[in-house]
Parts: C-alpha cells; sequence; structure tokens
DNA sequence: ACGGCCTATGTGACCGGTCACATGCATCCC
DNA sequence: GGGATGCATGTGACCGGTCACATAGGCCGT
C-alpha cells in the first residue's frame, strides 16, 4: 500500500504541469482560444470545420478530458443525474437504478447515488439539501414509497427532477413515470379468479396506499368479477415479514385458495408458511407475485408473477429527468407494459 | 466591510428561481470575510469561538449550503466516492454498495456509481476516463470478477481508489480488502464432509480464479480430508445457467451427494435441477449456497449457507478510499468474518 | 463604395469555493 | 522597550469550465 503525502497539492501541481491538461492548454496546443475549444466541446455549429478537427486532434494529442466539477460550477448545474431511493437492494429499486445508469452511461453522464431512510423524517430534509446542491444535476426520485414521495414533495420547484412512482401517486406537478401496475395487478387476479377460485387474497407491500397501484388492480378485478373482497394483509419489505403475513393470512382465512402477494420476495415468505402449515402450492393455494426477479422461474414450484419493465421505467426517468435539466420538451416515452407469467404456483382449486 | 455583489450573479439567481447564498453572502450577513467562513465550513482550529457562532448563525439563517462542484474545483479532488461495478443487481455488489453508500451518507459525502460492462475492453477504458475526473473524488472498485480487477490495474496511479476484491487478487499496489471467502468456503465444505459426504462438488461462479477465494477453500478443505476433488462445473451468474450446470453436474456424476454452490442463486438453480431430476434436497443430495441473500431461510428447504457482510465491507471500503483520497493514513478496520448458517439443505448422505 | 448583417473567433468576467500570503494586534522574552 | 512569535482574520489569485459581449472579415444590397 502506498501513502502519499499530499494528494492535494499534487492534484494540483500535476494540473498546473500539464499532466492533467486544460481547455486553455488545448487552445494553445491547437493555435485558437479557449472559448472554441469549448465550443467544439459541446458541439456548436459556429466552428468551421478546418478549426474543428484542429482542436479534436489537439483533444487527441494532449488526452484532455474536460473537468466536471467546472463544467457544473459553469453552467450553474451539472450536466448528470441523482438517483433519489430509499433502498438499493429490493429489486425494483435496483433494476430501475440499473436501466438509469445504462441510460446516462450511453450518454456519458455521471450517476449519483442518495438512500433516504424511510424512518425519520429529519432524512427526508437531507436529502432534499443534498440533491439542491447544483451538482448533483438533475434527480430523479424512485418513489414508490412514502419517503420517495415525500422527498418529491419538498424538492425546491428550481430543482429539476422526475419520479418513477406509482400510478396514483398524487400529483406534484412533477414529471412522473408509472408502469401500469394496477392493469397488472387487475390481470392477475382475473387469471387466479378465471381459474375458479372463489376470492383472492392479497398480501400488500408497504409501499402502496390503499388507492393505487397493486391494490386497487386486484381491488378492480375482484369488484368486476363480483367476487367477496377478503381484508388485506399488510406486511414490510423483508421475507422475514412475509412469512409472518403468511401465517396471519392462514389463522384469519384457513379456507384460503389464492393469494396475489405484492411482490415475489412477499411470495416467497408467504409460500413458506403455506408450506410449513402443510398446504401445497398450487394444490391447496394458488400463489402470484409481482416483479419476475431473477429465479423465480426456478422455485418450487416456479413462480407465476409479472415481469415489471423496472430497467425500461429507469431509462425513460432518464431521459425525462435529463429534458428537465436542459429544458427541453418532455420526450414520448414507450414502457414495456407489466406481463403476467404464468408457471407452476396457480392451478385451479381442489 | 463591504462585500460588492455583481448585478449579473443576482440576475442569475433570481433567474434560477431561488436565491441561491453563496460563501460571500454569508460573509456579508456575518460581518467577516468569506476566507472566515470557509474556515468555519472546514473546522479549521484558528477561528474564535464568537466568530465562529455568529457565522454559523448567517449560515442557519440564510439557508447556506456549500456548493459541492465549486469545492471540488477548488480543492482539485471532490470529496466524494465513485464506485465501478460490473453489475448493480447481484447481491454481492449491490449490498457492498449499500455499505458504501451509508457510510458516505454518515460523512455527507457524495456517492457515484459506473457500471463497467464485462464485455468489451473499451468500456474499461471509458470507466477510467470517467474515474480519472477529479470530480469522481477517491474511487471504489468492486473487483469481485475480471472487469473490475482491469479497471484497477488501468487505473492512472494519481487518482485515489482502493478495491473491494477477492482474496487471492493480484497485488495491483493498491489497498485492497477482502472478505475471508477462502475460510467460509472451506468451512462450508468440512460441513458437509463432517456429515459422512464422501466428497463435495462445487458448482462455480465467474468471479473465481482457479487459486483464489471459494474455489480456494473448498479445494482446501477437500485436500486436508484426503476426499476426492471432482472436478468444477463452471457457470454464469444467472440462475438459468445455474440450472443448466446442476444438469451437467448429475449428468457427469449420478453420484453426487454434496454441493457448494458459488452462490444462493446458484444454489438456486442447482436445486431446482435435482428437483426435476427426482433428487430430494437435503434427503439425496445437501447443497450449501454462498452470501446468504434476503429469503434464503425461507426457502423449501431453507438454504444452509455463508452470511457474508457485505456492507460491512463497503463500509471498510469507503473508509479506506477516504484515506487514501486524503492522504491520511489507512485506518485499521475489522470486517465481521464469514459465517455458516446451517439451515436445512444440508444433512447426512442416505 | 459603403453600411448592414452574418459568421468565425477572441477577450475578459464569472461561477463558488480553496489556497497562499499579507495584515493587525496581543503576547512574550531578553 | 523592541523585535520575535502566534493567533485571528482579510485580500486577491486560482481551479477549469461557461457566459456575455467585442471584433474581424466576407458577402450582400443599393
Amino acid at each position: 500500500m502506498i501513502v502519499t503525502s499530499s494528494p492535494r497539492r499534487e492534484a494540483r501541481a500535476a494540473a498546473r504541469g500539464g499532466a492533467v491538461p486544460s481547455i486553455r492548454d488545448v487552445a494553445a496546443a491547437a493555435g485558437v482560444s479557449h472559448q472554441t475549444v469549448s465550443r467544439v466541446l459541446n458541439d456548436s455549429p459556429r466552428v468551421s470545420s478546418a478549426t474543428r478537427a484542429a482542436v479534436l486532434a489537439a483533444i487527441d494529442r494532449l488526452g484532455f478530458r474536460p473537468n466536471r466539477a467546472a463544467r457544473a460550477l459553469g453552467l450553474g448545474r451539472a450536466h448528470g443525474v441523482t438517483v433519489v431511493m430509499s433502498d438499493t437492494m429490493l429489486y425494483g429499486y435496483a433494476s430501475t437504478l440499473q436501466g438509469i445508469e445504462e441510460a446516462a452511461r450511453v450518454e456519458g453522464m455521471a450517476v449519483g447515488v442518495r438512500v433516504v431512510e424511510s424512518d425519520g423524517p429529519g432524512d427526508v430534509k437531507q436529502t432534499v439539501d443534498y440533491v439542491s446542491d447544483p451538482s448533483a444535476g438533475a434527480v430523479v426520485v424512485i418513489a414508490f414509497d412514502p419517503s420517495g414521495a415525500a422527498v418529491l414533495e419538498a424538492l425546491p420547484p428550481h430543482v429539476p427532477a422526475v419520479a418513477a412512482t406509482e400510478p396514483a401517486a398524487p400529483d406534484t406537478g412533477r414529471v412522473a413515470i408509472a408502469l401500469d401496475e394496477r392493469g397488472a395487478a387487475a390481470d392477475a387476479t382475473r387469471h387466479l379468479l378465471g381459474l375458479g377460485h372463489r376470492t383472492v387474497h392479497h398480501v400488500a407491500i408497504p409501499s402502496e396506499g390503499r388507492s393505487g397501484g397493486r391494490h386497487a388492480g386486484w381491488h378492480d378485478a375482484l369488484r368486476q368479477a363480483g367476487a367477496p373482497v377478503p381484508e388485506v394483509i399488510d406486511c414490510g419489505w423483508d421475507v422475514a415479514g412475509a412469512y409472518e403475513a403468511g401465517r396471519r393470512l392462514l389463522a384469519g382465512d384457513p379456507e384460503v385458495t389464492a393469494v396475489l402477494c405484492g411482490n415475489d420476495d412477499i411470495a416467497q415468505g408467504v409460500r413458506r408458511a403455506l408450506y410449513d402449515a402443510g398446504r401445497d402450492v398450487p394444490g391447496d393455494v394458488s400463489i402470484v407475485g409481482f416483479d419476475d426477479i431473477p429465479g423465480s422461474a426456478y422455485w418450487t414450484p416456479a413462480l407465476t408473477t409479472v415481469r415489471m419493465d423496472f430497467a425500461g421505467l429507469g431509462k425513460a426517468c432518464f431521459r425525462a429527468a435529463v429534458a428537465e435539466l436542459l429544458g427541453r420538451p418532455q420526450p414520448t416515452l414507450t414502457l414495456t407494459p407489466p406481463r403476467l407469467i404464468i408457471r407452476e404456483s396457480t392451478a385451479p382449486p381442489r
């Protein structure tokens, strides 16, 4: 391991010594002014092709890379994106982040990450402060849950931001992009009803307001079919909580034959609770998950679930965020709609 | 003292939709110079407590937040961390990122993410360019795999960086932090041998060099016990590949009774392959995973696996990266060692 | 031929912090 | 008492980009 005595000094010295060339070094090498180099960097049309070629050659020769911090400072705001999310591990969040990162990387833009703890409201304020800094660039709030929504609401109007939300999220005056979870949940519920189940229970993830997304779609389908609407079982994000929820579900209604789970992790916990209670899936109880996490096709039984294009959502959010950042009109987006993937965990009731 | 503020700047600030105060505004409000404000911000001891209080009051009153881009520009390098990783979804990577982010957030530092595609070497160069920019701050390379290692090697010496690696990664002259995967794999293998299995097969993830980490520990334990060393089955990161690997495993040696899987996702695929071949787990075949991903305790059967403290690894990497960034001596770290969690997927052979 | 206009390019200020150095004043030691 | 020392603080340059505005030609119309 090597510990340098003063990297700060070195960075400066290196910059002065020419190891890290600046726009002015390039200008000198190309025999033009620094402003012309800046124009070339920004694809300004007001540069003759001969000059442009000379500048590009100098850039290449010196190995020049524009300094993002200086750019952000001069521009007033960074040309990048910061993602605000309450969790980096959950599939939906991680997957959306992946989509954003990939789209940003293609454009050569920086991506920052900021987690907002769902616990205290104090963290919401800190997060808002954090992304209010111009070097955060545009902000994408993954607002699948209350703390994300709180950040979105508390964000000063002058911060360019968009949200990946639930379909029924309250209007904050921001661009909000959502997958059709409601329709997908209705599809999944109809699939179960169509198999002959009298009704479908629902174990809900915390993200859901009572009126939005997965919960609403489930409710829609039951009402539309005239099926009884059982009480919703709430649980947290973790599988342990889902296991407990599964036990509560069985305790509350031993007659249960079909369950729509808020996501695949929930399905995993519920499935184990059913197993421990001696119920076969799908023989005794059918379960449907949500998200199609990797591996759900290899469970025993393989999980019937709803495939969600979170990566596509992330990509769309990135584009929208950049449009906000640059003050351009919002692009028209096409999202891959969620799709029910029928596998082994659903069957007609016994 | 008189502080003149340029009308243009005011216009800009107004256009931006809210007066964003700068260090000079704070200075004027507190009746001190901008440099004194800077000293307060950086906890310089050379400020009298009365002045400090006045400045802090002004900061609070104006709602001042230092501009990270300006700071990075003046300092020569950003006071933040960029994480380079080849995947954001895999548990080990995502978990390490989470640890880094949390530690950074506590310190109020920015976190950036950069994915390096494992496909082409072109992306390695682009990634190196990206993090060479001073505004990337310090770099943490999650080098669990070849492309991460390639980035680490290609990184110019003047970029402050540390690596989260495999234990046996080649020395790059950088600070490298690793969990004891080798010892843990040996423990897991011994657990299986101790149950009475004649030998243990291994389905390996791509990350592993033949001489490092999980593979090496498995090999150690087999040799030490004088057990035969079966051929390693290689597979990719995804569960589908693991399923295929499981089938190959069975085809190659129908007598298999114990399998150490490269990680829990692999275990999932292998378990399904065993299931489809009519083998009971753990009745016919015992399997051990690696990582203890959330939910593995709720599989059927619950998975015996090795719990890895990736979040702790991330935290340690963050601290080491900051030490590199500031030119401070490396802190001494204590990592939670991996631990074998025995659950239902392992049992004595029939 | 000359003013007007457009294009290509240059000049200097500016963004908001930090750095290096200067200054004012109190303390201290011989 | 005077110079050396130390502390609290101020001044101006600087980081590397961008912005606003100036300027030098070329082409045009009258």
